[in-house]
DNA sequence: AGGATATGAGTGGCCAGACCACTTTCAAAA
DNA sequence: TTTTGAAAGTGGTCTGGCCACTCATATCCT
């Protein structure tokens, strides 16, 4: 039965021991050798598994210091799949339209959500939106947040990497309009006219990165 | 420069060298040894690099025989990388909106979409649909494909399996109704309706597993 | 001659041991 | 007290070996 890819049971392996033994993003795991003890397999072995989750930006080594569980903000991956996985287009346009799905799907269960609209969050929100350096990426996130769903929220956040920092920088006073006005719309909980809004602000980004040749 | 990460290179190397030597999809890629070294380097090193490949689904080792380029396009990416984000403490909830989610976004990209309107594959459908045995399955499955989406596609596949097998069974005659006006209205272009109608039926079957017990 | 069998080369799977480069720690020296 | 440096621990890499498996070839038996 488990005649081959010994390999792949390590990575089983030490994601179940990374549930258990509830390690966070940032610690530390066991050593190369010490974990190749326990599992009693050799360390090369284990280290072909390790380099996987490594290229899929789930782990991080450190030389000298050890093995840490990633804290998902490693995009050493980009470099990868860009080159690799998402060598057409095709591939581009699917993880940016993906995005876009959890987005403005969040969006639809915010306003759909009947407390969401009575919440005092929004007040806040604004007042960040009109503080300094208030970033892209804050905005968006939040709204998954507030979708409720964690596994949107999850792979949405996965899907951000892959699409190239699309919301890297902060936002300009243009946009700080452009966000109020998506805010007005949850508000009234009209979900149409904040998801077009949405759409709108997230199309012209794009082509604002496009010209400043932000890509990535 | 490139101080660590050496197998990061090799990883480089081998897609450099499948884009130079025009190395298809099922081709036979160099043995280990030999690869290792061509490229100056130890064969452990160098299988960190294939097994991180081969995790991702980008190429294919059968003992015995060798190294083989698969489909790019097949790419286990989200299936690893589900392994991590799909936690056990996952709310039901949560999985069965996300779903959804991708359900009802690729609905509105088929109607969104011109060309889809006109297509004859509308006719084949519904003739499939009144044969026998049509398969639940294949109706959502169908769709996501249509959507055009092939990531979009890969998370749906991964969350139907997560959620319990939720189309299994054959339609019966009253879905095939619902079935038929959910495929009228995307004829029409007409997404609201279409989705609309889309989540009646799904949430009509939640019900039906429910009261026959058909959890997982 | 033809089919079954044995053999050997080639391959990936795995392991043990050995260095190296690096970071941390902590005790000894200033 | 501060500085220094040696030791322990870690990941990075290589070597060489053995095993299990596949396949093509040669060999043997009928």
């Amino acid at each position: 039965m488990n005649q081959s890819k010994r390999y792949l049971d390590i990575v089983r392996d030490i994601r179940d021991m990374i549930r258990q033994e509830k390690i966070k993003p940032g610690d530390r795991i066991p050593s190369e050798r010490e974990l190749a003890e326990t599992m009693q397999v050799g360390r090369s072995t284990l280290r072909e598994a390790l380099r996987s989750l490594e290229l899929l930006g789930l782990i991080e080594t450190r030389r000298g210091e050890g093995t840490f569980l990633s804290d998902y903000r490693n995009h050493k991956l980009v470099e990868v799949l860009s080159t690799f996985v998402l060598q057409d287009n095709q591939s581009h346009e699917d993880v940016w339209r993906t995005r876009q799905i959890h987005e403005m799907a969040a969006i639809h269960e915010i306003c759909q959500n009947e407390a969401a609209s009575q919440m005092k969050i929004w007040d806040s929100f604004r007042l960040r939106l009109e503080g300094e350096s208030f970033q892209r990426e804050d905005f968006v996130r939040e709204l998954m947040v507030l979708s409720g769903n964690r596994l949107s929220l999850k792979i949405w956040f996965l899907l951000k990497q892959y699409s190239g920092n699309p919301y890297d920088g902060t936002v300009s006073s243009e946009e700080i309009d452009r966000m109020n006005d998506i805010l007005t719309a949850i508000e009234r909980q009209d979900a149409d006219t904040a998801i077009r809004e949405f759409k709108a602000w997230s199309e012209w980004l794009q082509k604002e990165r496009i010209r400043n040749g932000n890509y990535s």
